[in-house]
This record gives C-alpha cells, structure tokens and sequence, in this order.
DNA sequence: TTTTAAATGAAATGAACGTTTCAAAATTAA
DNA sequence: TTAATTTTGAAACGTTCATTTCATTTAAAA
C-alpha cells in the first residue's frame, strides 16, 4: 500500500558526511545539507528529524565505514607489529588523500561539541571505549608473543596509541609530509618494541 | 583633544576568550560577545572590526598568555628534561582544571577553521613552527647534554613532541584520571632518553 | 570653555538560521 | 482502480545572525 522510501539513505548520508566533514557542524546549514543530498528539505525533516539528529547518524556511518577500513586491514596482519602498523598507516593514508585539510571528522566533533551537547559526550565516549578496547587487545597479543615489551600494561599502551592517533590527525592537518609523518609514526611505535 | 578608550582592552579579551573558548567560533554568537564584555554592539565595532577580526585578537591573546606561563615554566628548568617535563606538566594541569572539558582553544580552533579561513590558517602555521622550534631547541640541548639520545634528529622529536601534546589535549577533553595521564606522558618521553 | 574624538544606546538592516506546514504529486499494494 | 502513504515543492514560521546607522553622552586636550 505505502509508498516505500526511494532515496537510498546510505548515499544521502554519505552527502551529508561530506558536508559536516568539511564545515563542521556549527559550520553547516540546512540549506547546505539540502543542496549537498538535494533532498528536499522536508525529506530531511521527514527522515531523520533534525540537524543534531541527522549529523548523529553521520556520526556512525563516517564511524562505521572507517571500522570496515580498520577491520580489514586488521584481517590482512600477520601479527600485532602489523596490526599496530596498519592502523597507523591508514590514517596516514587518509591524512595524505585530504586534500582539503579537514582532519578526522571525529576528532574535530569531539574538539567542537562534548562540552557542548550530552548525545555527543556519549558517543565519544563510547568510541574512546572501543577504541581502547581493540587496541589494547592487539597490545595484548603483542606482548604474549613478546613482540611488545611488559613495561607497561597493554591498557596504558592502548591509551598511549588512542592518545597519538589523535595528536598524528591534528598533526597531519597542517603537516602532510610523508616522510616527516612517517618518521613520527616510527617515534610513537618505538616504545612498544 | 579626544576621548581616549576608557574600557580594559585585555579584559575585554580575556572575556570574549572565556565565550569562544567554550562555545567556537561558529558556535558564539556577536551577542554572546555583548553579554561576555558587557561592552556596547557598536563599541565591539569600533573597536575590533569584525567578529573574525575580535576572534584573531583572541587567539593572540590566547597564545601569548600561554607563552608567558610556559617560558615562567621552562626559566626555573635546570635542563633540557625538565625543561620538556614543564612543558607537559602545565599542560595536564591544564586539562586537570578544565572542568567545562573545552580542550585547548588553540588546537580546537585548528580543528574548526584552518580549512574554512585563510588567516587562521596562517596563524596556525605561525604557531606550529613556533612550537616546532622551541621544542627543538630544548631537544637539541638536551641531546648536547647527553640526556636525550640522538636517535633521531632534534627537529623530528620536536614534530614528535608536537604531536603528543596535541594528542594529550585531545585525550584529556573526555580523560582526566590524572594517574592515566600522568602515565601517557611518561610514555611519550620515555623514547627521548 | 571649547574642541575633538571615543563610547554608548537603541533601533534597524537584510540575510540566514532551523523548523513547520500543507496541499499536490508520486508510487505501491490491494 | 482504489486506497494508503511517502516524497515533493514552495512558502512561511519566528528567531537569530553579523553588521550598520546615528544621534547622544562622555571625557580629555587645547
């Protein structure tokens, strides 16, 4: 009987990253997300209920498309020297291929909204945790194989690596010099071994 | 012959810092700036121009408040690693007594206009290679002391260090276990030695 | 005291903001 | 074809935006 939903979401969402990705979202308007989905504006309204509504979900599908990237990288490793490399490697990819030196959307969210918006202070939370998580299980791996050293626990590890991701994206926003990256990449790591 | 400005320019300043620090720049409104100084809409005009103008006064006056607290620090420094450990010790106390969870204005700002605006793009490569090079410089004298090693170039552990703190500043905005981060930082000097 | 310029107050500018409204068009299942 | 429901278009909502205007008040220098 109804009429089902003709545009593809994924593709509108995806627009509509593009845009919060690029200007931030105090940065964006309506209008902005109306001309970059060329959805109707209210199409907008109909389907995800407000700006901080549509920009939450943005939020996941930027998030969950980077997951899908780690995770496969992650898959193709051999050990927790590789896993630990891969990850760092593929935000340098990313710092490269951004040209318009917009950082990683995230970490601008997190600068521009915790202290600004409750459901933003808890997703960022909630990625810190998984974050952590994963990376402290890698470090984990790593030390059991010895690969890592013991000196610290894979969970001061795990923050010290979650900490440098942070500090090579706001980094990387001015500095894309792969060799100088890659040279700061090759410091952070060190410790670890 | 004329009246002279009767109102504290650096309170002023210090005002509007306190709004843009919370809020953004796209997040604070000219309002939010009458309210802050309690300074007349027109006298802002007069006075500092425009709101991006007023913003790049701030973050002058931002920096150079930082700066003086640092070079204070980094003055009572018997050496080069004492010297690095100030530097991250005034930043944690920094982040301990951020109670808002805003981060630091500077790295916040980096985040939201270095791609939107060319001046604050301009400013915060200023910045960086001011930081860059006073890092470098203690780095390097550290390495003529022989308390840090030479593994790497003075200049690629001040990116190094660069990096860090700006990760620290991201990290503290959600993490403030003064023990966790008191550990991070360990960690992230522990390659220098 | 007069001159000069800055600070103030309050109102107005027009554009942009996020959001709502609602009738018309489109599409699908019955 | 009919009934059900979503998408669309376009306009309007009231508010807020950054900025301007200008007459008035203030205070210091001549």
């Amino acid at each position: 009987m109804p009429k089902t939903e003709t545009f593809n979401r994924n593709h509108v969402l995806q627009k509509a990253t593009e845009v919060f990705h690029k200007k931030g979202y105090n940065g964006t308007s309506m209008q902005d997300l109306v001309d970059a989905t060329t959805l109707n504006r209210s199409s907008i309204y109909n389907s995800f209920g407000s700006k901080l509504n549509m920009f939450l979900e943005v939020l996941s599908h930027y998030q969950s498309y980077h997951n899908a990237n780690f995770n496969q990288g992650l898959a193709n490793s051999y050990n927790a020297k590789e896993a630990i490399e891969t990850i760092f490697e593929l935000n340098l990819d990313e710092i490269v291929n951004d040209n318009d030196r917009k950082g990683c959307m995230i970490v601008n969210c997190k600068s521009e909204m915790v202290n600004q918006e409750p459901s933003i202070k808890s997703f960022m939370e909630k990625n810190q945790d998984r974050m952590i998580a994963m990376l402290e299980d890698i470090v984990s791996k790593g030390q059991m194989e010895k690969i890592f050293n013991k000196e610290q626990t894979a969970n001061q590890y795990a923050l010290y690596l979650f900490s440098s991701i942070q500090g090579l994206r706001m980094t990387g926003i001015l500095n894309k010099n792969e060799e100088d990256l890659r040279n700061l990449i090759k410091t952070v790591l060190k410790v670890l071994y």
